[in-house]
DNA sequence: TGGAAATTATTCAAGCTTGAAATTTCATGC
DNA sequence: GCATGAAATTTCAAGCTTGAATAATTTCCA
């Protein structure tokens, strides 16, 4: 670990590259803001919801045959006891349905409502044109780019939370 | 508004354009998500406080002179009432001030205190290095084009949440 | 002046989030 | 069988966040 030419190595940053690093950090942390604001504005007026509620029920689309909540809350990287409360209101507006697992009384496997997947795919198609409306002026090669630094800066680091990777 | 070339024009975008915003997208949440991760779990670790409570103060920080709670909460881009709760708490921590305004009975002005001062710059220092520890390792120019895709997302629509621009 | 409108801030209810503690159930080894 | 530890989930206290309602003050302008 911290090889000696590494350039997070321990001693002595330069300043000009640590500012540097600072700026884009903040810039990124705003323009992510403001998508999110962007997002959570629209769930509310058009759709009555919430950004917690709406990745929840992402999540359980994208697996039909239903999550376990703790498969559903590190699927998210969201705290255990965090998706219970969400779950627990999604599950008294119909949207979701709660079913034990058979040979595990501990487990309980969550899965969308009919009613839950109608409202999702909704939800899901204004989303996706709320999105494109932002990056969709993105030139493909910037677009490209973009992608790819993204996902330097994802694994570009060892030494804070060494999580497990992509799902 | 919404010429008939433009990119983000209301009928039917290009599914494949969709998609590659949906991915840039997702992935920036992720990224940002991640270093956010980094940030609070170092700063409740090594100073035992929260990400809401730095923002506040690295805006106090700045503005010596202090500001007002609806000049703060306008510059962090958070609800008024928000600002209120975590000024209560670091105010009964020694870390803030307040005072009131001559000359306007409603207002309030908010200060760090010494204590708060000297108490920032450390975490400041900290969590420049934390920032550079994973930012710091991108080429310059890609920084340079980051930084220059980051600020192109932020102004790029003008459809949802018209707001006021940069301080 | 005097009163409507705007500004400033707090309060409030509801919901989100976390980390830790508690509970129940399961798996393992002896 | 049975104890011990691991796993799945909920509960809990504390804090964050929002939008709306309220209250106090100031501004504006007729």
């Amino acid at each position: 670990m911290s090889s000696k030419t590494s350039p997070s190595a321990s001693r002595k940053p330069e300043p000009e590259r640590v500012k540097q690093s600072l700026r884009v950090w903040l810039k990124m942390l705003k323009a992510t803001k403001h998508v999110e604001a962007v997002v959570r504005e629209n769930l509310r007026v058009e759709f009555d919801t919430t950004l917690p509620r709406f990745d929840v029920m992402a999540a359980l689309y994208r697996f039909e045959e239903g999550l376990k909540m703790s498969e559903l809350s590190s699927a998210l990287r969201v705290s255990n006891g965090n998706v219970t409360g969400i779950i627990e209101r999604l599950v008294s507006d119909g949207a979701v349905l709660r079913v034990p697992v058979a040979g595990d009384k501990r487990a309980m496997l969550v899965r969308l409502t009919q009613r839950g997947r109608d409202e999702f795919a909704r939800m899901a198609a204004a989303h996706e044109l709320w999105i494109n409306e932002i990056f969709g002026s993105l030139p493909t090669d910037i677009s490209a780019g973009l992608l790819a630094t993204l996902d330097t800066i994802e694994h570009a680091q060892g030494l804070y939370s060494e999580g497990e990777h992509d799902a």
